[in-house]
DNA sequence: CGAAACATTGACCGCACTCAAGGCTGGTGG
DNA sequence: CCACCAGCCTTGAGTGCGGTCAATGTTTCG
């Protein structure tokens, strides 16, 4: 997690980093940044000297960049509704897996984040984004028993709801999608 | 200026680019994300085969990633005069110009937006930020007798009613800050 | 002079925030 | 084993900031 904190405590979350991505240190060294551990992470170093890093390199800052300026849109755009499920469409493409015995287009994960988390990531409360967690598990888009795990049961709603249009904004790196 | 634009008409302006800022097209060959200027502009193109044009180009890319992070700060978390305190010292660090003349801490400059472009940027509507322009002008902060000259009367005061924080987020570029 | 685009201002509204209460879960210590 | 506690989640009631709608003023330009 890409965090900013302001001199009041208020803080946003600028990026949430799944499996395979990549994070440049010009990214945290800017003041009031910091980068921290959500979930339990295996980390590599890369060499610089490499030109394959070098490129894979520049690939993930450009990323980090497309998803820095979509979030922007995000967040002052928005509504409550779409930004919430935008996020689970996010989380769901970096650490959901296709799980056997689900119908094609559900996907289940875990949440790492609280809802607080979330809100700080959004731009929104902890209360609202649980409202709109519930509304949607009303809705049975989503579905969850603990607050956890969340189960996406109904993709093309989801979609629809996070307001269209979502560019592929996930690392095209080597990874493959499993996570504990 | 770089945006993005919804599928309903909402959109959100990511950047202002003032002179000495460079562009590269990974920024706007996204889905949806144009480039447009807003005054005479003067363009020139940078080759890549020159290694000194090459780390020109990645300090630019981090610089728009740093910026692009800070604005996602603002959307998600400043209120409406923040934003727009925020804004106008944004633009005069970028098109100010010292004027003789004027007190120490003064700067003159010309908005290239309109207010309904400051509200795609800002995340606002049009009537807000006339509204919140117009208080930062009841309060002597700035000054303006047509709505695109705007003078910064109380730097300090200003910096303040932005919230604080404002790394430096300008090209270290060697252009000099003179513009029409 | 007239039209179009932009800016300003006011009145009202609604979405998301604030505040508060209550429930659930996991951890700790008696 | 259970009581207690802390943290998180959920839900409701009420508020306020910024949005919406509308009227008017201003500037520019043909």
């Amino acid at each position: 997690m890409v965090s900013q904190m302001l001199a009041d405590g208020r803080r946003q979350i600028l990026d949430i980093l799944g499996p395979g991505r990549l994070l440049h240190a010009s990214v945290t060294d800017v003041a009031d940044s910091t980068a921290e551990t959500l979930s339990p992470t295996h980390l590599e170093r890369r060499k610089l000297l490499d030109p394959l890093a070098s490129s894979e390199l520049v690939e993930a800052v450009l990323l980090m960049l497309r998803r820095a300026q979509h979030h922007a849109t995000l967040l002052g755009r928005k509504t409550a509704l779409e930004r919430v499920a935008y996020a689970v469409l996010d989380l769901a493409d970096q650490f959901g897996a296709r799980v056997r015995g689900l119908a094609y287009a559900e996907v289940i994960f875990r949440l790492h984040l609280t809802r607080n988390d979330l809100a700080d990531w959004m731009g929104l409360t902890g209360e609202t984004v649980s409202r709109c967690l519930n509304a949607l598990k009303r809705q049975e888009i989503i579905g969850f028993d603990t607050p956890e795990i969340i189960l996406i049961k109904n993709l093309k709603t989801l979609e629809a709801a996070a307001g269209g249009d979502r560019p592929s904004l996930v690392a095209r790196g080597t990874h493959p999608a499993t996570h504990p």
